[in-house]
DNA sequence: CTGATGATATACT
DNA sequence: GTATATCATCAGA
């Protein structure tokens, strides 16, 4: 039988911990977008873990900016930072203000509010590649600069939340190197998934551009 | 299936 | 000026 998601909120301590151990430990938790035409529930299957302390793959690494002040936050709240002039990533804050730690919600299983999504997702084929990759599911579920500092712990009018879900057993949880990393970043396996998802997004190594002529 | 390309904000040299 | 925590689309095998 099917356990019934726990649709609890995740409380603030479960964010306020090293981020390599909130990272595996999110698969499985449901994400709730709400949107004013109704929620949008995605359960994630896949995340990326960016320390910015030691880590030179992370926005952070370098201090703080207008962009990514949010990390330096406390933690539980969404930071959402827009790239190659077209895309918005989401991220999850982590570890206690100041340590600037986030993970990167990678992809995901739209489970309720699915209609919605593909309204957004024109491109998607079929439901699995509704949020399959980062910005894929930035887009599915509405979310941009907007929501960049939102609170997803509270449990008032939020437009973001993290539920307790099922979380997945840890021999189901995957890992490796993270996707489109460069340099030394690249070495670190910060990048986890579910066992056999067919929503997980297909690994891309980092290949730098060659400039426009 | 693979590889090339354009879209161009933000941070950095 | 160059690189990037990406995606959609197209050409070709």
């Amino acid at each position: 039988m099917i356990a019934t998601p726990d649709r609890t909120p995740l409380p603030r301590e479960f964010f306020d911990r090293p981020v390599l151990e909130v990272a595996p430990e999110l698969l499985g938790r449901i994400l709730v977008r709400t949107t004013p035409d109704g929620p949008i529930a995605l359960r994630l299957t896949e995340v990326e873990a960016y320390d910015g302390q030691n880590d030179p793959g992370s926005h952070a690494y370098r201090g703080r900016t207008p962009r990514n002040a949010v990390m330096f936050g406390a933690p539980g709240h969404v930071y959402v930072y827009f790239t190659y002039g077209m895309w918005h990533c989401m991220n999850l804050v982590c570890g206690p203000e100041g340590r600037a730690a986030a993970v990167l919600l990678r992809a995901g299983e739209i489970i309720e509010g699915a209609e919605l999504a593909r309204t957004r997702r024109l491109s998607a084929r079929n439901d699995k590649e509704l949020a399959k990759g980062p910005a894929r599911l930035a887009t599915a579920l509405d979310v941009d600069r907007a929501q960049d500092g939102v609170d997803a712990c509270t449990a008032g009018d939020t437009p973001l939340r993290m539920l307790t879900g099922t979380p997945v057993p840890s021999d189901q949880v995957r890992n490796g190197p993270r996707t489109g990393v460069s340099g030394e970043g690249a070495v670190h396996p910060w990048r986890f998934w579910v066992a056999d998802d067919p929503t997980v997004s297909p690994y891309r190594a980092h290949v730098p551009r060659r400039r426009r002529t």
